[in-house]
DNA sequence: GTGTTAACTTAACAGTGTTAAGTTAACACC
DNA sequence: GGTGTTAACTTAACACTGTTAAGTTAACAC
């Protein structure tokens, strides 16, 4: 039942038209707001033949995520090309970051939700472990070479742990955006200000005490190369899609 | 259209019954799979009663987060005790995830789930800014505090930005334990371990170039304490309430 | 007794995810 | 050609959801 390869270019299976309409709908309402009635809609036809290809909602949603972890995966790629291993761990979190507020319904749906464990190869095509397909691997070697470099005070020298604190850091700027960006209980600080501080923190947090490797790397000025990540797109308006009142005429 | 209050021990009013009805529900199953006519039935009513006293579901959910997050400001004031502010910091940060990880249900409601914003006096009676009722009141005087002690570099001068870089870091830590603490995937190092390290590392990366003041504040030694916030109750078992397919009965 | 009002229930509506049973079309093989 | 067989898709329903219009019932005021 794994997921037919389209070959040579025959027109899109319906498989595939199911999980591309699915994947616009999830993006731009929320796992929740979207009907499977909805998705069979908008590609013509019922809602049963969902059914054949997925085995429920959340069938589909999780392919999609799966999808998207290793596109989260290969965006980082082009990291590579920094030589500085800190440097590129600071990048990473800022692309991290990038990702989640240019997609926060996927963000939500990959970080934000707790769901059930599904046994891997029922969906994933991901091999654990290769950087260049798992997100959280690219990350960890990352962190690696950080140690290797001399950059880590000796406090810090098991990689799963520095890499969720760095995951943790970028992740609490990231979803609390999401969750509570538009709450005005809070006076928000803008979410680049805070990421690019909150990096600055981290690594100078857990660096040598030889402070000059890092004043090396010109990490302060980090704030100074962002103009690429452009997350100014859906920023405000929209960002995520919750109606205020279902029904608003009431009082 | 206020919460009566309920005067010289009459029995509890319905609309009290709902409530503290409905909170147990919401934090052993979650906001979405708990039902109104759950919660009727609970109490030996009719769900058609809750729309007599709540507008609809959501206000309901919405009055319960109000009550904790005043009962999370409630739970903080016990730090005042602690003169150093950045040892009430860092203990703040322990408190704060030590509640998200006994009542993940409560937080990812409070935190984690982007829901619309509704007119502040319609549910709240917190006074917004007060320390003692304001949670994130208390951590920005806390911050306050530790400037004014001169324990943090001259960077981080504005108490919201430091303020929230706290926050995001512990929330970090505590959201993704509770949204993928249970993911196979990543071989998870303890919350509380993450927590302390990150702790340390904000600290210590946003400390005073004299490092003196920050070894005097024992911060390295926090770990020693945190045998009081009891987080393993509901660890690993049960922590969120994901059944792993309504209908199991299948293949 | 006669309003009036608040609290609560009955019965339904419109929507959801999901499925059993039926149709339809394409293909293989004699 | 005819005859299975099978996959893809649809029809019609089930059991559930939040929500509401309309009705009942009981308590109180005068």
């Amino acid at each position: 039942m794994a997921a037919k390869k389209q070959n040579k270019r025959e027109k899109p299976s319906v498989r595939d038209l199911i999980l591309t309409a699915a994947r616009e709908l999830f993006a731009t309402l929320g796992y929740e707001a979207v009907t499977m009635r909805q998705i069979a809609q908008k590609i013509g036809y019922t809602p049963t033949t969902i059914y054949v290809h997925f085995k429920d909602k959340q069938q589909l949603v999780n392919e999609l995520c799966a999808k998207d972890f290793l596109a989260l995966a290969a965006a980082f790629q082009h990291l590579n090309d920094i030589k500085n291993p800190v440097e590129r761990l600071c990048r990473l979190g800022l692309d991290y970051m990038s990702f989640g507020l240019q997609h926060p319904n996927h963000y939500r749906l990959l970080f934000m939700t707790p769901h059930p464990y599904r046994p891997p190869d029922e969906v994933m095509q991901i091999r654990r472990g290769n950087p260049a397909e798992d997100a959280y691997a690219f990350l960890r070697s990352t962190v690696i070479e950080c140690m290797a470099g001399g950059y880590f005070r000796k406090d810090y020298r098991d990689p799963e742990l520095v890499a969720q604190l760095h995951w943790a850091s970028i992740h609490g700027v990231t979803s609390l955006y999401i969750a509570r960006g538009n709450d005005p209980w809070f006076t928000w600080r803008s979410p680049q200000a805070l990421a690019e501080a909150m990096l600055d923190i981290m690594t100078v947090g857990m660096a040598n005490g030889n402070e000059s490797v890092l004043k090396n790397a010109k990490l302060r000025t980090l704030a100074a190369f962002t103009d690429k990540s452009k997350t100014a797109e859906n920023q405000g308006k929209n960002r995520t899609t919750i109606k205020p009142g279902k029904k608003a005429r009431r009082g």
